[in-house]
DNA sequence: CCGCAAAATGTAACCGGTTACATACAAGCG
DNA sequence: CGCTTGTATGTAACCGGTTACATTTTGCGG
């Protein structure tokens, strides 16, 4: 009646498992567990054999089972929007080669436009990972506060929010970069074609901008709508070369005394830029930088001739466009690499605090911006 | 002694299984399990109740335990080597919408140029996937003949290989109408810069060429060498408009004998380029299809007046350069949702006769393709 | 040669589901 | 009323690892 054990004749296909090797190796499951994990202490004559008959049986751990175990499963998540195809892939891969080199898989869900499909996602990733690398709009990331999944370790991708690690751009500091660099050419008078009201990239940009104009002497700022688009774009470059028309400031009417009243020090915040027409355009991304220069095009302006134009994130595309655009380039693989690492940190221990890590940007200089023409106004 | 089983005070922090739902419910775990999974015979009010039971305690059914015990995953892998960007996302993105939706999750690796790393990840990846969508160089795949990652059902993108099931462009129909389509435009006299050999995509495109280049009346055809890099199509470019020397046919000396004693047919075959510019050129991707514009730009060489010039695959980029690029339009998130409905048929039962599935390809006519200047000759 | 601590290894109880088989109970039928 | 049949549910043996604890072996001082 012993000898049954040996092999259930049916069953069993091709899976080798743990037992089979210690039944060979003539040990116990627990000696082949430790010498195949290193860990604890086992004879190395022994470790030697055991590897061997394991190598020879061609086994390899069942992970479900491991994973059952330990209570880990060496994978981690990655959510993301429905973004642009490069700024995807960069994203992966900065993140896959940080984590295949700490051991970790990675599994992907993308281009999720709607929240609530996004929450679902995230659910179904409980239990087969460790972390995740989310990037969510508002709305998502507070539902997932409220989620059971909140307890895994989450590291968050251009969203300040201190409840949780975050890895961002620094869309301010490119701003600034990018206005300096104009005004460094002589130009004071600068349009800026804002991205979409929700979009936290967006909002740094703006506020970047901002910045950087107060410091600007008799700086002139003119502020236009626009949603990343490179038609929105294209409509915010007509609408200002169209007419002298004061549509600078469509929306938030309320938004300017409060401004200016927050910061007088600027001096020529108040500065009605009504009926003068800028020698810049900064776009808050390139896709609309690109939409301006078509305008132009259209419209027979030289750029950088009579109008100098500026985008933000350096796409592919931004080095064909004619002419090349200069834009602030934005290392997204990084990005993934950053977050793969602040994540492991928290893999091995949770509660410790929580911090956010900035990306820096890089001016590319390209041929779309130069000295305005008539320099001497 | 028996109400210890109620709460074991220390352990157990968050996690609620499926005995705790059974015990709260009154019922056993199978009947659980069976309401949870919908197959069994169970009374409607019981079921009823164990979920509502189910859903108050917050229960989720722990992923590792599941594929311990029914030994699948629910979750396929995606290996890709270093593709660019905008490819990458498309392919990913079809595959996981398709999986998504029949309840799969996707486990991805990229950027892989080394076919040993490669070999590395498919190994890594058993036990966690149930089946496998694999783009990989030749070498690789041979390797991965022999290894025991083979008996998962497996889906190959753009490799030709009856004994596994693939998907693949139809590049050699692509080629075809773009020849097809200069032919129209009154072009008889076309150079195509080939991409590099050991591609599979590259060979297939060069196929299409040659066939339909027999079809035209008086054709003559022109090979340059490339590697699929914008610098070879500027290179390229830049060699044929340079002289009329007859560096035409740089390698394979033996290949014309060959290719013309199989198909007599074509008539013009044998004419001797030598001498004669082409009127166009047709680059096999759209990478050297921009170099060439720049080659020519660079030459002050008119696209499309002087010189026509298209490409192949519609990169984002192609929409841009100037003039626009008339090329053919592959749909590669077509591709990713196709290969994993293949492979959801494998996953179902193994041992199925292999398939090949060809993903159709589209012209877009853009402007840097016309008439030849000197129609007349 | 004994005793004991340290080192090496074995035993078996988990991890949390699934499911074959056993059991309980109800209805149908001769 | 006893027996067959069928439906609803329970019991417990898996799936294949890990690891606390038990047990055996080894080494060494006394």
């Amino acid at each position: 009646m012993n000898e049954i054990r040996t092999r259930s004749p049916r069953r069993r296909q091709a899976t080798v498992t743990i037992h089979d090797v210690a039944a060979r190796a003539g040990v116990s499951v627990a000696t082949v567990s430790r010498v195949l994990n290193g860990k604890q202490l086992v004879r190395p004559e022994t470790a030697v054999h055991v590897l061997s008959v394991a190598r020879e049986l061609h086994f390899v751990p069942n992970v479900a089972a491991r994973t059952l175990s330990i209570r880990r499963s060496q994978t981690i998540g990655i959510v993301l929007p429905d973004v642009h195809g490069e700024f995807f892939s960069e994203v992966i891969r900065g993140v896959d080669v940080a984590a295949r080199k700490a051991g970790y898989h990675i599994l992907v869900s993308g281009s999720h436009s709607d929240p609530g499909e996004m929450m679902e996602v995230l659910e179904a990733m409980r239990g087969r990972v460790d972390g995740l690398v989310v990037m969510a709009p508002d709305a998502t990331l507070s539902a997932l506060g409220k989620s059971r999944t909140a307890d895994l370790p989450l590291v968050l991708l251009n969203t300040v929010d201190d409840a949780h690690d975050a890895i961002t751009i620094d869309n301010y500091g490119g701003a600034r970069a990018m206005i300096r660099h104009l005004a460094q050419l002589g130009h004071t008078r600068i349009a800026f074609i804002k991205g979409p009201d929700g979009n936290a990239d967006a909002r740094e940009r703006l506020r970047g901008f901002r910045h950087a104009m107060r410091a600007i002497p008799g700086g002139e700022k003119l502020e236009l709508a626009g949603d990343f688009t490179e038609r929105s774009g294209y409509a915010a470059a007509l609408h200002l070369c169209g007419a002298a028309d004061p549509a600078a400031k469509p929306a938030d009417s309320a938004a300017k005394p409060a401004d200016s009243a927050a910061k007088p020090a600027g001096g020529v915040a108040g500065a009605t830029p009504t009926g003068t027409t800028p020698t810049a355009i900064f776009a808050a991304n390139d896709s609309m930088a690109i939409g301006a220069l078509s305008a132009l095009a259209d419209r027979g302006i030289a750029v950088p001739g009579e109008m100098s134009v500026a985008g933000f994130d350096d796409i592919p595309i931004a080095h064909y466009v004619a002419p090349p655009l200069t834009t602030i380039a934005v290392d997204i693989a990084e990005m993934g690499r950053r977050a793969f690492a602040l994540l492991s940190e928290s893999l091995g221990e949770h509660r410790h605090p929580k911090r956010q890590e900035c990306i820096s940007t890089t001016l590319v200089v390209r041929k779309s911006c130069a000295a305005p023409h008539s320099q001497v106004k």
